[in-house]
RNA sequence: GGUCGGAUGGCCGAGAGGCGAGGCUCAGGACUGCAAAUCCUGCCACACGGGUUCAAAUCCCGUUCCGACCUCCA
């Protein structure tokens, strides 16, 4: 693959080379979360995903307005608010924390701009009025106001199906719709539900308006990547470019989907109650720059077959980078570079390979490890560089302040306390009381502290 | 019924006509007081049956199994 950045687009289903509208500048919506329970593994992958594409865009030089949304009103989050007995935007913006709280965990770089649908109301309304006005929406009377599928010039050019080949809804409703495949832009106010007045009546918004409206306030009438989960194909996405191009807009250039996180071969889905949720893996398994690291390990367009096990083999998979970029740095005396190799920069360029990078980064380690073997300090700075820069584009750089803000609180007087404790034993090892050091090194490896002898002398690391 | 994916070594996970991705595990070696770490070597896999080709994990035909979407979904 050669120096320009080639990606995938679901529309065409095929990898083309990426050519933003503006020169230098790219535009992306992402479908972000609808606020309704706390994230799981499977969300946050899609964030992770679409973040290390953000962050190639910006090491490749580009500009990037990076828009993700936040859907703070929908059935779920009013059910949840019957259920839990509060009111739905105290639901709401409990878990859009959660799902704050979950992408900082892991380094998600936060949007440029993060709306919410609640905040752009009139934005609705306005897109509302321009398609009755052309014809390609009506309002029933009734307080709702409905898109007509069928007077549009074309419709389900993503999932590429056939409107009559759908299979009916069996709760189709045409009290109201012409046509049952007609979907809601905006739904009329039931008793007790949230509402905002609008010209056709007092209602709350259809599930896909939203997305066509932001869009279309941050990003303008044509951008170059719409991105989201898999399932949002259809109907979220079809629906989205219905109602954008039926207002005459040229909406997105491109769509990037990522794969799910399945367990035992199926979908990770709220449903279904096998959801494994952020909090739990962080606070249960390991760290959240390991999380980060395994989540975006595989191919975003790949399914990624959870396991704890997989979990735990892919994060000794990173601390021997980290170990490495650590030895690294106290030979090199300094914090290594921010490089990347060409390899890497190629399997990125080609719909960002990440696992094929992932090999270029363990030759840079390998060949790294040997230099400082060899005790070449130059060649030492060299591969760390092109390791931790290559990190860092992944979001997974150990010297991020994301994470070492996590870790640090606990460094300061430990450090001299370890220390006490190794002089001792290298006393011991001087006087070759073998005994007496390796009690010394058992004793400590019980408190979680790992000992090492190297050439350079015993350093020490936290299990 | 329609649309779309997938099946790769003990495990995870790339690749998409020839030149054995990478990681983890395991075994052996080097180094080491011993460990650990590191490096080296080894472990020749592509669901099944046909076909095309000098050459197939990769292309074609068929089969089996698994999964996703079809108006809640990352």
């Amino acid at each position: 693959m050669t120096g320009e950045l080639h990606l995938y687009d679901t529309a065409t289903r095929v990898v083309d080379r990426f050519v933003p509208i503006t020169p230098g500048k790219v535009g992306i919506y992402l479908c972000g979360a609808t606020v309704q329970a706390p994230p799981h593994i499977g969300h946050i992958r899609s964030g992770v995903n679409f973040d290390i594409l953000r962050r190639w865009l910006s090491a490749s030089g580009y500009e990037v307005t990076f828009i993700r949304n936040v859907t703070d009103i929908d059935d779920k989050i009013l059910h949840t608010a019957v259920h839990d007995k509060a009111p739905w935007w105290a639901v709401a913006m409990k878990y859009e924390r959660a799902f704050t709280f979950a992408y900082s965990s892991l380094n998600v770089l936060p949007p440029t701009y993060e709306p919410r649908a609640t905040g752009h109301i009139t934005q609705m309304i306005e897109l509302m009025q321009t398609l009755i006005d052309n014809g390609s929406a009506y309002a029933p009377g009734n307080g709702d106001v409905y898109l007509e599928v069928r007077k549009l010039k074309r419709y389900l050019t993503l999932s590429n199906q056939k409107l009559d080949d759908l299979q009916p809804a069996e709760d189709a409703d045409l009290t109201f719709k012409k046509d049952p495949r007609d979907f809601a832009l905006w739904k009329a106010a039931k008793p007790g539900d949230p509402s905002w007045p609008t010209p056709w009546g007092a209602g709350r918004p259809g599930w896909h308006l939203e997305c066509s409206a932001m869009a279309f306030t941050y990003l303008g009438e044509s951008f170059d990547i719409h991105g989201g989960g898999l399932d949002l194909i259809f109907p979220h996405h079809e629906n989205e470019i219905a109602q954008s191009e039926a207002a005459g807009y040229g909406f997105a250039q491109r769509w990037m989907h990522n794969a799910w996180v399945t367990t035992s071969g199926e979908k990770m889905s709220k449903s279904l109650g096998n959801s494994l949720r952020i909090h739990e893996i962080l606070e249960k398994a390991v760290r959240g720059i390991e999380l980060r690291w395994y989540l975006g390990s595989a191919h975003y367009r790949s399914m990624l077959e959870f396991s704890f096990e997989a979990l735990e083999e892919s994060s000794v998979n990173f601390r021997r980078i980290e170990s490495f970029l650590k030895r690294a740095e106290q030979i090199i005396g300094a914090k290594p570079g921010l490089e990347y190799s060409a390899e890497f920069a190629s399997a990125m360029n080609d719909d960002l390979a990440v696992p094929t990078a992932l090999a270029s980064i363990s030759e840079s380690v390998r060949l790294g490890n040997t230099a400082i073997t060899a005790g070449d300090k130059a060649l030492v700075a060299t591969y760390a560089a092109q390791a931790r820069g290559a990190l860092s584009i992944l979001g997974c750089d150990p010297d991020d302040e994301a994470f070492t803000s996590q870790a640090s609180a606990q460094s300061g007087a430990l450090d001299g306390l370890i220390q006490l404790a190794l002089d001792q034993r290298t006393a011991a090892r001087a006087r070759k009381d073998f005994a007496a050091s390796d009690a010394i090194r058992d004793q400590i490896l019980h408190l979680g502290i790992l000992i090492e002898d190297t050439p350079q002398g015993t350093r020490w690391s936290i299990t």
